[in-house]
DNA sequence: CTTATATATCAAGATATATTGATATATAAG
DNA sequence: CTTATATATCAATATATCTTGATATATAAG
């Protein structure tokens, strides 16, 4: 219950919505990239990541100074299904210019 | 987004996923059944359903003083693919005497 | 018509979550 | 070593959600 809960709980806002697509989308991102793709600012966007992370949905790998996130690989049936159905929401991708060497 | 927002946001809270299940799994209920399994407070139960309403999961139809709850049918995939994740938890299902004549 | 029952809704208080600005840590650059 | 950059975390405030008790409505029973 606790795991179904955080999981559930990590996509109910929008703003982690619209992070998760992005991500799910664009591929591999750093906390800048989702920085200035969404003008938000940092902290704001760490803490959301962190929640998506604890959600089961992402990973993050360091390198250098940088956190990169990702989808976790492999993912379950069921935040697959959350995936899909948030990536027919037909949201606006913001352009994403890395701003981070990779 | 506002719809998908009100489905998460629906099972966002472990009464409601309990609440939800319970009724997956016993059919057709009246608030008072759920009142009596759950030793809840009336106003408490209601809102609940209402929500789960909201979220597209139930649909209720009145007879006589009874307001029946059931699984909204047809359900689309991804909220039956909810309903069966919900199912794997293992929740404890209540005894769930119908304390009204059906 | 009056009373009892089932449900819905509202207002107030309690609890949880989100946002911001400040600070801490770690790595890279000069 | 010192400074700059990227990220994480904390404390305070703002906002949203949950619970409860009170009240309203509708139907059935006496």
């Amino acid at each position: 219950m606790d795991i179904f809960l955080k999981t559930i709980g990590s996509i109910n806002d929008e703003t982690r919505i619209k992070i998760l697509n992005f991500i799910n989308q664009n591929g591999e991102v750093c906390v800048c990239d989702i920085e200035s793709a969404f003008n938000m600012i940092q902290s704001r966007v760490s803490r959301h990541l962190k929640i998506l992370k604890e959600g089961g949905f992402l990973k993050v790998e360091r390198r250098g100074r940088w956190a990169f996130y990702s989808i976790r690989t492999p993912l379950d049936a069921f935040r697959q299904s959350i995936l899909e159905e948030i990536a027919c929401l037909g949201l606006e991708l913001p352009i994403g210019e890395s701003r981070c060497r990779r």
